[in-house]
Parts: structure tokens; C-alpha cells; sequence
DNA sequence: CCTGTGTAGATTGTCGACAACCAAGTGTTT
DNA sequence: AAACACTTGGTTGTCGACAATCTACACAGG
């Protein structure tokens, strides 16, 4: 039997309020709006949104889960500080993970579904030839991929983990550094042959070029974060 | 700066009652005294602990975490079921990131460290020789085994989702499965190759034996599994 | 001047009660 | 008899208030 709640947390629609605060906060830290770093208070949030702290405090608990607060017994909690050192051990797990997932894809995708994905590939290069530099629809069209294989794996442990537990993280680490560089055509091309590797049913080689893939994201987003530094 | 609360929660001592609450219902769980598949009262769960359903929920909270519950909204919270596709992808995980934090400590530790593990070892194969049969303390090695090894990468987001999200289901399946076969010496065994390839600083050979022996844990629990569910 | 202690304020953890919601059983209609 | 709407009981979600704990600042002693 296969219900509506398999579906990572991530894709269910908000039914209580606590889910409804999740997300604003969610999306609010992520983009920057609670600076990074800084102390959240209980009372204050809750009220922002107009809502006990009941609620705000199982939200609180589901962002410690995505790893966007850390809370400490009796001190309250803290958006996270994002820094090298995590960035690169992100990376290190999204690589296995993600890897694992292509792996997994090219056994368990239908053909059809293969066939869609690359569909979609497509579409998306259209689109972003359209917007050229509007790096929301890189993100958005990168996101899509990554999270279509990700379900195809059909490991209910690693769409957890990559989509409820680590996604936002990678976002809050893209958002804040700004990634909108000449990373999109290459990118695609990354995308494209993954996705051949699939259809071919070559898990071994869609494991490998994730991995290279993940990688030369981690590179670009790693020389922003070194600038970023430099400047603060 | 390093502290306390940078250590997984499996290692924390409980100061809440919400913590404490935790660690019952987490040891109840895994060890079966809450069956497998039933559904939790949390007003029940609340007075058999005598704390208020604040505190339990929280508590819940953090066991949909380590996925030995499963909740939905308006619906409640039941303990999860062991199945065979679970099982599988538990370990498929379990492999990738285990291996990764195998490479990373041979990387990683220094050199006392090492050979204070591999003391450790030596140790459990005396207290195995004394207390031979007795699966709990073979379960402790082979736990400290790969706790200490995982600490060892040093890497936040892979120690807090083995140690803390994994790990609980992972010793569910095994002691309700009753795990305390024949596989303890050969264990030592492969734990023993770990150990040497780290303290080599062969990352690579250490990934692929710590692969290979959760593969045969794997296969180890899967045939208890198929015998559990001839039975039932 | 530094160290340690104590108090005041604010914040978090917990409680009991109420509101919103879901599931099951009853009765009614076709 | 089957399908549908309603009602009732029980469960979950939310609220406001209280208790326990931590932090910061002031002050006394060395």
C-alpha cells in the first residue's frame, strides 16, 4: 500500500499550521531573511506569525532535522553558520548519496519515465536560453533533476535524506553565495550524460559522473565561499 | 570552537524530560516491548511516562527522526514494520556511508587513535572468549567497532545520520530478528582488516572492506528475515 | 584590578484545557 | 440490500499560563 505520506516531506502540501510555519521559516532562512547565525527566539518568531509556540516549536524541531537551526537544552536555537569546512562535508555526503541514487535510477527508472527526465532536460534548455542569467531557473531546473532521480531510486531512507534532511542546506549554501555563474550550459551537458548513462542502463558510469558532477559544483560554490570570505 | 552539543544525541546525556522520555520509548522500540506496526497513543504513552504530551511529543518528534515511528497529520504516530525492501535499503545506505567514513578516517585519525582502537578490539575478543554466545556483548563491540570509526571522519552530517538517524533501526532489525549466530568471529575478523587498512592510510582498500562487511551483515539478517516471515 | 557570588530579567520546558479533526457506527433513503 | 449522510466518541493540534533554567549585570571580597 503506498499512501500519500511515502512522499518526502518536501512535496506534501501544508496541512497544520505547524507546516505552515515550517516552510515560511524554512524559506525565510534559506534566502537570508533570518541571517545566518542568528539567535531565534521562541516568543518572537511566534508571534510573527501569529501563531503559540506550540507549533513553532515542532517547526523548530523539523529545521534541526534539515540541519538549517541547532538547538541546545534550555539555550534555545541558532540558524546555522555556514562555513568551508561544512560545505565541504555536504558535499562529501551528497556525493555517495547522490551517486548511490544514479546507481539505483538505472536499474529501477521505467523507460518512460528515462524518456520524460530527458524530455524535461530539454525543455529546460529552452527555457533558460529564454532567460538567459536568471540563475532562479538554473536552480529550479538543476533542483528538478537532481530530485527526479533521487525518487527514482525508490530508497525510501535516501529520498529522506537528500530531499527533506539536505536539500535546503545545499540551497541556503547556493542562495546566499550567489551562485548565478557561467556554470549553466556546462551543467546541462553534466545533466545530459547522466541521463544517457541511465537509459543505457550503465549504473556504474551514472554513479561516476554524478559523483564528477556534484564535485564541480562543489568547486564553484567553494571559490565564492572563499571570496566571500575574504571580504567579511 | 568544539562543544558538547557538537556530539551526536546518542551520546548526550538527557536533561529534559523530553529526553528521557526519548530514550525509554527508543529502547522499547528497538528491543520490541512496543510491538512492531502498532499504533501510539500519545495520551497513553504520556501517563504510562508521567510527563504531559508536550514532552512526548517532542519525543516523537525526534523517533520519526531515527524512522522508528511514522507520523501523519491528524492521524497520529505508529511504530514502523520491519520488511525486507526496508531492510535492503537500509543497508544499501548504511554501505555508502559507512565506506565514506571509512576512507575519511584513514585520513583522518591520528596515529594513538588507531591504536587505541585497535586495543579495543583486541579487548572484545577476550571478553568474547569469556562470554561466548552472549549476542549483547558481541552487539556492543561490533557497535563501538563502528561508532568509533565514525566519529572519525570527523564529518557533522555523516556522524549525526548514522549515529543518530540510522543506527536505532538498524540494531531494531537486528535484535528482533535475534542476531547471535556464528558470524562473531568472522566479524572480528573483517573488523580487524578495517583497522589494519586505516592504520596503512589505504582509504580505499578500508571503504571496500567495510562495504563488503556490512554486505555480509546484510545477508547475515536477510536470512533471518526470510526465516521470520516463513513462520508468520 | 580581577574573581566569584547573587540577584533580576528573560527564555525555554512543561502542564492542563480547549478546539479542530478523523474514524466508526447508526439510521435513513433509494 | 447497498449507498449515503449524520452523529458520537476519541484522537490530535493549538493555546495560554506556570515552573525551571540560563544569561547578564551589579556588587562584594580578595
Amino acid at each position: 500500500m503506498q499512501t500519500f505520506y511515502d512522499q518526502p516531506y518536501s512535496f506534501r502540501s501544508p496541512v497544520t499550521s505547524a507546516d505552515r510555519v515550517l516552510v515560511a521559516v524554512q524559506k525565510a532562512i534559506v534566502e537570508g531573511d533570518i541571517a545566518a547565525g542568528s539567535k531565534i527566539s521562541e516568543a518572537g518568531l511566534a508571534k510573527q506569525f501569529n501563531v503559540s509556540r506550540a507549533p513553532l516549536r515542532e517547526a523548530l524541531a523539523r529545521l534541526e532535522r534539515c540541519h538549517l537551526v541547532e538547538r541546545t537544552p534550555n539555550a534555545g536555537a541558532r540558524v546555522v553558520t555556514l562555513t568551508y569546512e561544512g560545505l565541504i562535508a555536504l558535499y562529501q555526503i551528497r556525493e555517495e548519496l547522490e551517486g548511490l541514487a544514479c546507481r539505483l535510477a538505472a536499474e529501477q527508472m521505467a523507460d518512460d519515465e528515462i524518456d520524460a527526465l530527458s524530455k524535461l532536460l530539454e525543455q529546460h534548455l529552452e527555457n533558460q536560453r529564454v532567460r538567459e542569467g536568471e540563475s532562479y531557473y538554473q536552480e529550479a531546473g538543476d533542483v528538478d533533476f537532481h530530485y527526479r532521480i533521487i525518487l527514482a531510486s525508490k530508497n525510501k531512507y535516501l529520498i529522506n535524506m537528500l530531499c527533506d534532511e539536505l536539500y535546503f542546506l545545499v540551497r541556503m549554501y547556493r542562495v546566499q553565495l550567489g551562485m548565478n555563474g557561467p556554470r549553466v550550459s556546462r551543467a546541462f551537458d553534466e545533466h545530459k550524460a547522466i541521463i544517457t548513462a541511465i537509459a543505457n542502463r550503465d549504473g556504474e558510469l551514472a554513479d561516476l559522473l554524478m559523483r564528477r558532477h556534484i564535485s564541480a559544483s562543489r568547486k564553484n560554490i567553494e571559490t565564492k565561499l572563499q571570496a566571500h570570505k575574504e571580504v567579511s
